[in-house]
DNA sequence: GGTGTAGTATTACAGCTGTCGTCGAGAGCC
DNA sequence: GGCTCTCGACGACAGCTGTAATACTACACC
């Protein structure tokens, strides 16, 4: 499988449209980029080709039209794309990533909810907290 | 301020000398690179000056010498590429991400109890618990 | 004052990207 | 059969990147 490397955001534009509908034409790619913008069907065909070229997506014909289809998912762009940011922009720090987005980015409410959870399915049976964590409760917890 | 905008690697490569020593001749961040990628010294000049064309970068001379400072900070940057990759492959969803990261990156034991500690250092003076902060607490503390 | 030397400025070039225009070959209609 | 319409193929072009050779220039040293 051919590494998504790094994508720019109009090839992931593109990507994202094979993603959602596992197969589409060109006038359709061109119809779900428009009105995040609105691209010339030739350009959209000539986006499609490239990125056959690079090996991520691929076609079949339909009588005269060509369909398209993702060659790599989601979760790898993805784990490529956050791969990058971190050996890039964090030294590779995981954690000082999720701190960033903690500290920096404006969660609704319920997301710190959803981000404790996942911490505590990843971290295991919740609720334990080693010595080492117990001294950072506040007093009423102890 | 201009806006950091998307860095190709080898630019946050240049940035990252800059940010670290706050001011920089050509040499002396060809030698940093070094190690990473052997660029000749023209090449490096060539891209700080790209980079100064760009605004993101700066310089005063010093007799014949060029010293550059960054204009953007790192963490101006962080945000901006963590903002462009939450909003293009997850879809503005920060949690998400965060699943993605705890889900597909190696974190050890201990990183979870960083991330935390991280957060405190983020939100302010220990022993200051915001409601973000709570929302890390274990239950029977709420 | 001539000559290196060190450093910047200029120029170059190939490869990728965003963006299309145009051309040629089927498909379908009259 | 001929005309038109639809598509993909091909070619174009400007702007950015990675990479660097070459040209120019101010200093310092003999």
């Amino acid at each position: 499988m051919p590494p998504a490397e790094s994508l720019t955001p109009l090839q992931i534009a593109v990507m994202r449209v094979l993603w959602e509908r596992v197969e589409a034409r060109v006038p359709e790619v061109q119809a779900a980029l428009r009105g995040a913008r609105a691209l010339a069907p030739t350009t959209v065909a000539t986006l499609l080709q490239r990125l056959e070229k690079r090996g991520l997506v691929a076609h079949r014909t339909d009588g005269r039209q060509y369909v398209y289809r993702a060659l790599v998912d989601v979760d790898e762009a993805r784990r490529s794309a956050v791969d990058e940011l971190t050996t890039h922009l964090f030294d590779g720090d995981v954690p000082a990533l999720v701190a960033h987005l903690l500290a920096r980015h404006d969660l609704e409410p319920g997301d710190l909810e959803r981000v404790r959870s996942l911490i505590e399915d990843a971290e295991g049976p919740r609720g334990e907290w080693t010595p080492k964590l117990m001294a950072f409760l506040p007093p009423r917890c102890v």
